[in-house]
RNA sequence: AGACCCAUGGUGUAAUUGGCAACACAACAGAUUUUGGUUCUGUCGUUCAAGGUUCGAGUCCUUGUGGGUCUACCA
């Protein structure tokens, strides 16, 4: 093994670089991921587990996972097994086994005891309003507490008791004794300790009294040997809390470094009003195709690899960033166009005859896969005298010369098959199209063309006879603002795009019924679809994951 | 009100740590194309402002301006 010298990406990798130089740690690169357990994962969070991962793994270091479980009341182990399959997914795995703060409850007690020893730490008696009123206000000092000068004697004395559950819930909690005055309010005699009779999903009854975060996140990276301990901007007060307990406690040195989060425009990643789209009836649950969550997102077909390249690509900076829609598309189709076999599907049918194709003739025609990748080979398909090609591809009157799909008199290619020649259609009362006639050129046949005819367009068709029904589902942004929650004036709610969800049905080449759930198909000049859960062979179920980029004008 | 953080093209990130501002997305134009997709080529910028240090500042200093975070027994 030699040791690179690796050049750094972000502020983060030039702290580790320098850590490196320095010999910090011994070289040793430890991160880790902390979610709580009480929501599914989300946009966020996977730029956090890449950043966290990939960091790591650049500079030969490890990564745990860890399940900030320290408040019992919202936190489920249902929510503990779908992030740990959210995060392989990813394409992810983390070093051992999954961590959990709860592992380290006497652990964290037995340090909360040893501050007590030291004079830092107290039991307070304040009730929380008394407590809030204790703080001050940003620029304004605030009071000791009462209770703040017990002995270190009688503080364990009563801490002991809270624990073996003497005490009420709320009626006592343990406080670190800092500074009252501190201009960061967090460090005005912080509560450490609260008092829940709760059961916990992993400790169960065993303990009555919980650690609140900071002092349960520092102690559990100290605990693991975390060496950089990233995390978003929003704790940055906190790390003058993580670095005065590691200090007083006397543990493991672990660095906290903070990012901006990031934030896609149409998406919301408040775990709150996530539930909530829930719980009113606006999305079907955490892995609707609408949602921010990784779940979501991969029952829309995104691919793992298109997440982590956007998450990548988006950069790692302490500015808060807005990313585009675009961004994250455009690193989808990236992949998709890449990974996925072409296939014929018509959206919005119309039925076309061609008229001097010979009646209840089959024919079968070979087409490529994927053009991007001749290893994906080739597959037949059925053509006959009747096909269904899409509405949008005719025009009664073309309205300009650069139009060239199906209209009077035009010809156009349908793909991988014959050249055809438009001759009118047919209407009903309302002047809709109901039936486009057309007559093909024999001699045109795709790959043995000799015909001579030159026609601009090629549109994608469906054999009418051989087409099977597929329910497609459409969809767009959930809201219609792209950043919904930044409007003081109004709701996020009132931004809900009534059309975020439609449903059509779409015919299909018959070898899309037998396709897997969750695999991914170019429908021809239309966008990326995948197979949706709900599907089954009598009734196959598409996502729109994407549509395709196009340059089509009118 | 105090403390802390941030400021580069329409968007997001770079800039060998003071040395002629780069990459990607988007947009626009053109070439190729049996997907109006893909691919390829081209076009679009003096770094929030004002001072200062320096031969030289996006980078350092000062003062502003604008934005963000913080007063849960949540994480």
């Amino acid at each position: 093994m030699s040791s690179p010298t690796h050049t750094a990406d972000n502020f983060i990798e030039e702290i580790i670089v320098e850590d490196l130089a320095n010999g910090k740690h011994g070289g040793r690169i430890h991160t880790r991921f902390p979610p709580e357990p009480n929501g599914y994962l989300h946009i966020g969070h996977a730029k956090a587990i890449v950043i966290n991962f990939e960091t790591a793994r650049k500079f030969g270091g490890r990564t745990n996972l860890r399940m900030d479980d320290t408040n019992p009341s919202t936190e489920e182990t249902l929510f503990v097994e779908n992030i740990q399959s959210d995060i392989r997914w990813l394409g992810y795995e983390w070093e051992g086994e999954t961590r959990y703060a709860s592992d380290y409850f006497e652990e964290l007690y037995q340090l909360a005891l040893k501050l007590i020893d030291k004079g830092l730490a107290y039991v307070d008696e304040s009730t929380a309003a008394e407590i809030e009123a204790q703080k001050g206000d940003i620029g304004v000092p605030g009071k000791n507490s009462p209770f703040r000068d017990r002995s270190a004697e009688e503080n364990r004395d009563l801490f002991t008791r809270m624990r073996a559950g003497e005490f009420p819930d709320g009626s006592r909690v343990l406080r670190a004794k800092i500074d009252m005055a501190h201009p960061n309010l967090l460090l005005r005699d912080p509560v450490l300790y609260r008092i829940k009779h709760e059961a916990h999903h992993r400790t169960g009854e065993d303990w009555c009294i919980y650690p609140l975060y900071d002092f349960a996140h520092g102690q559990s990276d100290s605990i693991e040997g975390i060496t950089h301990s990233l995390c978003s901007l929003e704790f940055r007060h906190h790390r003058d809390l993580y670095n005065w307990l590691i200090e007083a406690l006397e543990i493991f040195p672990s660095r906290q470094i903070e990012f901006a989060r990031m934030n896609v425009d149409y998406f919301i990643t408040s775990k709150r009003k996530l539930k909530m789209l829930i719980e009113e009836g606006l999305v079907t649950g955490w892995d609707d195709p609408r949602m921010s969550t990784i779940a979501g997102l991969r029952r829309k077909g995104y691919p793992a690899e298109a997440i982590r390249n956007f998450c990548m690509h988006t950069g790692v900076t302490r500015r808060d960033s807005q990313q585009t829609l675009d961004l994250l598309e455009f690193n989808v189709r990236e992949v998709l166009n890449r990974d996925a076999d072409r296939y014929m599907a018509v959206l919005d049918p119309v039925k076309l005859v061609i008229t001097n194709y010979p009646e209840d003739q089959t024919e079968w025609l070979e087409t490529e896969n994927n053009p991007e990748d001749a290893s994906h080979g080739t597959r037949q398909l059925p053509f006959g005298r009747e096909i269904y090609v899409e509405r949008e591809d005719y025009r009664k009157e073309p309205q300009n010369r650069k139009y060239y799909r199906l209209a009077p008199d035009k010809d156009v290619r349908l793909k991988s098959a014959y050249i055809i020649h438009c001759d009118g259609h047919e209407e009903d009362a309302e002047g809709k199209v109901t039936q486009i006639n057309c007559t093909y050129y024999p001699d045109s046949r795709s790959g043995e063309d000799t015909s001579g005819v030159k026609a601009k367009g090629t549109l994608h068709w469906v054999s009418a006879s051989a087409a099977v029904d597929l329910e497609v589902r459409m969809y767009q942004p959930l809201f219609t603002d792209p950043t919904p929650m930044d409007h003081e004036d109004r709701d996020f709610i009132e931004f809900l795009n009534p059309d975020s969800l439609t449903m059509i049905t779409a015919k299909g080449e018959p070898a899309l019924q037998g396709a897997a759930v969750g695999e991914s198909f170019q429908f021809l000049r239309q966008g990326y679809f995948t197979v949706d859960p709900d599907s089954t062979p009598a009734r196959p179920v598409f996502n729109l994951t994407v549509g395709l980029k196009s340059s089509f004008r009118g």
